[in-house]
DNA sequence: AAGGAGCGCAACCGCGTATCT
DNA sequence: AAGATACGCGGTTGCGCTCCT
């Protein structure tokens, strides 16, 4: 994990819960007095995301949140040391100028497979780079979620899913992902497409506004409203229930009750198939909103250190829990450390086994320390 | 056979929100 | 607190294919 570096080694690592980074630094002496740093903070620590007076207890929470990191990126500071503040402000997402448009070609397809199934799915904005493709992270996301994820399904969507993607509608509006997020491997732009293809006709040749969802009248007018995500869900619920329902409502509530159980919950969803016949499903879903059966996204862990036990425990209160998903962070990026193909300088003043020292220290201690990680780890760092 | 219309779908665009310095 | 930028979502576009005349 700790990439030590004479003059400023910076390693960033993604989560899905934000970006933060970790600079085991020597500080110029020019730096003393400037940016928060204190003559004695000769090494600093400092987590992105983070203030510099952060707790112990602070960095261990960023740490437990992002226990899924993915992957890391190296920076290596300019000849000549560091004489401005670094990374003020966002990276841009991509550099316009560079960028290419349009359909992907297969080479491109392989590289970001390549990419993700390596290094995991997050950080889009610096994916592109890493992956060595010159597409806008934007434009890798969608590719990757609507084309490409391995849990995908193809083809045309089936009676069921038509009629639960209906009965949403009805309920939702066009709130695509919130549909499909019903639908296991379709994908918003899929559903919203069929949406906008199939279903829409069939609706309006049934005699059924596919905006109200109301048998069509003659003195109806055919304005185009419908209910969006800016309209209030109460409105929306006011409407006429159509003739399949799902009993979700309820359910919505348990789910909530539920936030941090992990419990399952079984939606009911009455449809009529094509004969007239009524029919119930039961869907499990777990507190998540994720279906029980859907195939699950490969999770950045299980592709990063796939030989160990690395899942995570559901309580994130117990500090020896936390001390494991800490281990968890710095086993993939002490990895990451040796497998990375950077020319990175090791200072020889940070030998191994001064880093292996500070490795144990953090992976021991255990207690909460109100200190702030300056000085805790300009003491821990201290050479 | 040719060309125009319609269709389906992947990809892009723009906006709102979250997050970062 | 303000400004910049990433991310996610819904709307829209544009291209390739098929069908129709």
């Amino acid at each position: 994990m700790f990439v030590l570096y004479s003059k400023i080694q910076t390693v960033y690592t993604f989560s899905k819960y934000g970006v933060y980074n970790i600079q085991i630094r020597r500080v110029p002496r020019d730096y003393v007095g400037r940016y928060g740093v204190s003559r004695h903070s000769d090494y600093r620590v400092i987590i992105r995301g983070l203030p510099f007076s952060a707790s112990w207890r602070d960095l261990k929470d960023h740490m437990r949140k992002a226990r899924d990191v993915c992957f890391a990126e190296v920076f290596r500071d300019s000849e000549g040391g560091e004489k401005k503040r670094i990374n003020m402000g966002r990276q841009p997402c991509c550099d316009k100028n560079g960028v290419k448009k349009g359909p992907w070609s297969a080479e491109e397809d392989k590289k970001l497979i390549n990419f993700i199934l390596n290094n995991g799915q997050c950080c889009w904005r610096s994916l592109p780079k890493l992956a060595g493709l010159l597409r806008c992270g934007k434009s890798c996301r969608l590719r990757w979620t609507n084309y490409l994820r391995p849990d995908l399904k193809r083809g045309l969507l089936s009676d069921y899913e038509e009629k639960m993607v209906i009965d949403l509608h009805a309920r939702l509006g066009n709130r695509w992902s919130k549909i499909a997020s019903h639908l296991p491997g379709r994908t918003d732009n899929e559903i919203k497409n069929h949406w906008n293809t199939h279903i829409k006709k069939k609706l309006k040749k049934m005699g059924i506004d596919p905006i109200t969802h109301k048998p069509i009248t003659s003195e109806q007018p055919n304005i185009e409203q419908q209910p969006t995500k800016k309209q209030p869900i109460s409105q929306q619920e006011q409407q006429t229930p159509t003739e399949s329902t799902i009993t979700e409502t309820k359910v919505e509530t348990k789910q909530e009750e539920n936030k941090n159980m992990g419990t399952t919950t079984i939606i009911t969803a009455q449809s009529q198939t094509s004969s007239g016949r009524q029919e119930n499903k039961n869907i499990e879903v777990n507190n998540n909103g994720f279906y029980i059966d859907e195939v699950p996204l490969m999770s950045p862990s299980e592709i990063l250190v796939p030989s160990e036990s690395t899942t995570p425990p559901t309580s994130s209160t117990s500090s020896s829990q936390s001390s494991n998903m800490i281990l968890q962070d710095l086993q993939f990026l002490q990895s990451f450390d040796n497998n990375w193909q950077c020319d990175f300088n090791m200072s020889t003043s940070w030998a191994n086994d001064d880093f292996s020292s500070t490795l144990d220290y953090l992976l021991n201690d255990d207690s909460d320390m109100n200190n702030t990680i300056s000085l805790d780890w300009s003491q821990v760092l201290e050479v």
